[in-house]
DNA sequence: TCCTTAACGAAACGATACGTTCCGTATATA
DNA sequence: TATATACGGAACGTATCGTTTCGTTAAGGA
């Protein structure tokens, strides 16, 4: 890519961080979980191997680094109803999970079933996306949407797996909105069982 | 384990099969995906590399027959109502994920992301799994618990995609009863919105 | 100005797993 | 009895692993 970098003296050199973290993008963009090798990344990013284990002692460490560095908070528009809402949030999401990002995430979901340190920075990760989710709820309550003591937990809970569902089965394209209505509306006729 | 096993004429031998698959689930429980090696499958169930990939051509075929071998349908119980059977199916499917068989089905999932062989499978299983929620949904319709036309594949993508959530998630002694409720009962009061 | 310190790319190390190919042995079937 | 095929075992070359060593580069303190 560029030419030869080498030392800038007793500290981090920037390029070089970049130049991994290209090349692990690519990789995984390219060829999935399987072309990202330590010894793919530094060939291709014209780096040391010591280089890549001083700074990411391992491939899920990588990993991680590739997804946040990328990573960027959606803003969650308000549409004046909760399905509304619940449906720009999963139009927003499918559609970023359609682009490269979308395999990035996919690839993490996968490594933290085998890897405790990457679980343990998904956990964290995920905390965090759920409080995201809170003004959403807010509003809601705050229209009377909601009942009081209203299971905002599980709701998120909800709302997360159908999104995760959708990635993991590669079903991307499907229709936002019919998702939402089934989680906000309810399955059953108001008024039976 | 056994007494050496050697050929039994021109014909598959049984126990090698069982000792193979037993080998491999015990490796799959005990180190996850990252323990499952052709190399140390062979090792534990003392056999031949060559008699592992005549069988199995991949750790993906490996890892499917590991998990068909135990799957098992498991029935549904008739409740009376939607909410209920739901409870019931969840709270079977939790419980059966929280034996060994989960971690298995877990890192298929994992291995899915990256396999298109395991993918291909995976989805086959989960359209069968999906048809068995069939009668569950023709129950409760007819008992006029769902308008008609009610979207049933979405509705059977947020069950199947929670309770996969929950599984990635290691949230397995989640309260079923409460997750149904939030799926089936819908998040807003009723006669508002 | 010199010297310590630490990062850099490059190369090699032993270890492990990959997938394949032989081998000698065993046995059902033609 | 000859053939075909499965078995366990061993070895092959290749690839990646994580670590180490090397000569270099340059910032910052003495």
């Amino acid at each position: 890519m560029s030419d030869k970098r080498v030392s800038i003296g007793p500290k981090r050199n920037p390029q070089s961080e970049a130049a991994i973290l290209d090349a692990a993008t690519e990789l995984l963009a390219e060829a999935g979980i399987a072309g990202l090798s330590m010894e793919a990344v530094a060939r291709k990013a014209r780096a040391g191997k010591a280089t890549l284990y001083r700074w990411w002692p391992s491939r899920g460490a990588l990993l991680l680094a590739v997804y946040q560095r990328q990573k960027r908070v959606d803003p969650h528009a308000d549409t004046g109803t909760l399905e509304g809402d619940v449906t720009a949030f999963l139009r927003t999401l499918l559609a970023h999970w359609s682009r490269p990002e979308g395999q990035v995430f996919r690839h993490i979901l996968a490594a933290a079933q085998g890897d405790a340190d990457v679980a343990e920075a998904l956990a964290t990760y995920r905390a965090a996306r759920a409080g995201a989710l809170r003004p959403m709820f807010e509003r809601a309550a705050a229209r009377g949407e909601l009942a009081p003591g209203a299971p905002l937990a599980e709701m998120t809970s909800a709302l997360i797996a159908l999104a995760w569902y959708c990635l993991l089965t590669d079903d991307l394209d499907t229709d936002p909105g019919r998702l939402a209505r089934v989680l906000v509306g309810g399955w059953t006729v108001p008024g039976t069982g």
